[in-house]
Order: structure tokens, then sequence, then C-alpha cells
DNA sequence: GTATGTTTGTGAAGTGTGTCACAGACCGTG
DNA sequence: CACGGTCTGTGACACACTTCACAAACATAC
């Protein structure tokens, strides 16, 4: 039930494919601080991983490294943005414009990674032609027309739960390809299209389990 | 490099764990549609899962369907919040009450599911005393005392990058065991600790990998 | 140039997670 | 109360991911 590469020379996990932003991360923070060369064993230090699944993961790509020495940081780093299309700007669009959607648009740190959310649509008649950001919140009409305008890939959805399924239906509908989805809902799409959910109940909702392990009982209410 | 399992019966894999709150939200939902009764497969169908999945994960915390007949919608759902301590408040504090603390705070997510943020911190001077959402901001100083006071054992870190780490081991020295992380780092913690990084850019950052894949290139930049 | 130490890339082994398939239990019907 | 249909719980199997361990490549020192 996950996608898996087809295309590609090797088959690449999933899993692999996750963690490699965090290498660029690491990477870019190690360039910050001069250096210029590191092995797999102390990238994994600073990951948290072991140097072996570094190797491996980094494997599935190509040869980047040198034996007894390591890996050129801003060669690997170049390299990786590249495989993930980082090199490249991605223009996106955000659907809703609530509190949630208002904060998604203010966030800083999209752009220094070259995601712009480029257009924002809302439902709701009282929000068009606000201006958030700099951009202008247009009708729910205008999403297929805007989408392929601005050569939209990537949609933000910040709706409420209710509405959240029939907004990504229609962002599939309108091509995108890509979904970043906050509503707290397991979304249902076709094969074709990615989607990542941001749910930070879900997260604490399984944190708790450790914690009561631990002993850690908080208010006993409900 | 997981947390696993110790002191129950049977070892609960991590993924697991991760899976039953949505579960919980499944059950939650039919329960609201007026079904009494569930059986894996349905639940499969509603979840985008295997009914075999779903069986064999309920089994790690005891038996809980009836053959020929499925689960007990409501009975089945009892169980799992008490087995993840949802049926009980977490109170839990909020750190960093810039932008993305604000919309943290002001998220209507969270207290119907017994997350409650009952304390709100900043270490910006002209933040302290402002009222957000009928909490008072106060300065870190009194961080211990007030985790000590309402008995909390989650921190939400919504403060820059650059401080976050110092954040989560002042909220970790200060006894909070749980930790939702909202800054773009891969933070360091005891084994003990729960961390949970709520992190949009990486997930967009292998998103763009399956959508190079199937040829959707966007502006040609940088 | 040779010897010693370091580090990669990768088959092979090990571990963990998902799926299969079936015995046993329960339901409804006549 | 027996029988056909349904569905759970679970051992056994299958698959996927991680770790191990080592040959080959490169660096450094003398």
């Amino acid at each position: 039930m996950t996608q898996n590469e087809v295309l590609t020379p090797v088959m690449v996990p999933d899993v692999v494919v996750l963690r490699l932003p965090m290498y660029i991360r690491a990477l870019t923070q190690l360039l910050d601080s001069s250096s210029t060369v590191v092995s797999s064993h102390d990238l994994g230090t600073l990951l948290q991983m072991t140097p072996a699944q570094i190797r491996k993961d980094l494997s599935y790509f190509g040869r980047f490294g040198k034996q007894g020495r390591g890996y050129d940081v801003k060669f690997l780093r170049d390299e990786l943005q590249q495989i993930l299309g980082l090199d490249q700007s991605w223009p996106a669009c955000l659907i809703g414009v609530g509190r949630l959607g208002e904060a998604i648009i203010n966030y800083p740190g999209f752009v220094p990674e070259g995601f712009n959310v480029v257009a924002a649509f809302d439902s709701d008649a009282g929000q068009i032609g606000r201006n958030l950001g700099g951009i202008e919140v247009v009708a729910m009409d205008a999403l297929t027309k805007t989408i392929n305008e601005y050569n939209i890939s990537i949609g933000i959805v910040a709706v409420p739960s209710i509405q959240a399924q029939a907004v990504i239906d229609e962002l599939v509908k309108a091509g995108v390809r890509g979904i970043l989805n906050y509503a707290p809902i397991a979304p249902v799409v076709p094969p074709n299209t990615v989607i990542r959910n941001i749910d930070p109940v879900l997260s604490l909702q399984s944190m708790t389990f450790y914690l009561m392990k631990e002993g850690i009982n908080p208010l006993v209410t409900n």
C-alpha cells in the first residue's frame, strides 16, 4: 500500500527518500560550519543513525564518496538536491485561509527551500479579495485556471476536515499531483498522487502511549 | 534506534502504536454514523489497509472482536483510548509564542482530544505578560515551577531552530517526557523521552522526488 | 615506493513488519 | 439443533529494511 519505484534503475525504498532531506539539512549545516569533507561515520553521529545506513541509502543513487576520505560536503548536497528536484523552485497553492492557512502562508520556512505559495483560495465569500502576504485570496472557481497559469503542482490543504476530501479531489482534478494536507483525516488519492499529512494530534496520541508506560499519569478526568 | 516495549506482556512495535490513533478516529467516525459493529474488512476499507493488518495490530493488546460478528465499535474505541491513555486529559505547555506558537495555541484540534495548553513561555521580554487564548505568557525562568504546578508532561516547542535544542534540553531537565517539536531540526533527547517532529518542509522535500519521477518539472530556477 | 591507516560500496546475514490462510467461534435460519 | 455462512485471532510464510563485514580504493608518512 506504499508507492514505490518503477522507472529508476534500482528500486528505491520510500523510507530512503524520506531520509534524503535530513541528509541535505545536515550537509548544509556542515557547509555553514566550513566543513568540506565528511565521513559516513560523522554524518551518522550528527543524525543519530548508523554509518552503514547512510552509505547504503546513498548507494541507491550513485557513488558519491571516496574511499579513505569520505564525501565532499558541497558536492553531495548538490547531488541530493538535484535528485529530489530541490535545485528548482516549486510553486504551490494554499486552500483555506483561516487561522491555520494564515499561519502557513506566513511560515518563513518554505521560501528559502524553494517552495512558494503563489495563490490562495477559499470557499468563504467573505475571504475573497483579502490580501495575505502579498497574495490575493480568490474563489474556488478559479482553481483550475490559476493552477495552469502558475504551473502549480503542489497544493496545501488547510480547510476544515469535512471539506478536506472534496478539496483534495478538486485539486487532483485540476492537475495537482502533490498534496500537503493539514486536515485531520486520512485522504484518498489516486496512485499517481503524492500525499503528506501534517497531523499534530495524531503525533500526540501515539506519544501518550509511551508516557503511560513510564508511569506518567496526568489528570484523571473524563 | 527506535524505542520499544519492555514491560508489556508482548513487545508492541512502534509502527503499531502509531496506527492506533487512526483506528480510534475511524471508529469515532463510525459511531457518529450510528454504526454499532464493524468488521476488520470494513475498517480496512475505511482506512485503506488490509484487514489482516488491523487484526494483527489489535491482537497485540488483547482480543476485542467476536468471530462471525466483528468488533463492537464503541467498546473497541474505548479500549484503544484507554490503552493510549486518551481517556485522560493531558496538560501541555507551549514554548515560543511567535506567529507559529500563536497558531498552535489557537488550533481547535487539541482540546476536544484532551490536550490542553495550560501554560505558555517565551524568552522575549516583549512577549511576557501577553494574554493568548486565556493564557498568560510567562518567562522561561518559571518553566520548572509551572511544569510541576500544573503537572505538565508534554511540551510543545515553537521557537526558532537555533534555540530549539536548548529549549528541549530545558524541558527535559524540568521533567517533561513528551515533546512535540515544530522546529526544523532533528533534536537529541534521552532515551526515556518521546519526541515527535512536525516538519512540513521535510514532507515537501521528499514529495518532490516522486513528482519529478512523474515528469512534473516546475520552474527551472536557482 | 611501500607500509599503515582510513573509509567507501556492497553482497550476505539478520531483524522486523506485513500478509496468508485456516482452525475455531459465533450468527441466523429453518 | 444442525448447517452454511461469516469473521476473528494467530502461527507460518514472505517481503522489506537494517546491519555486518570485507574487498577495494585512497591518503599519509617516511
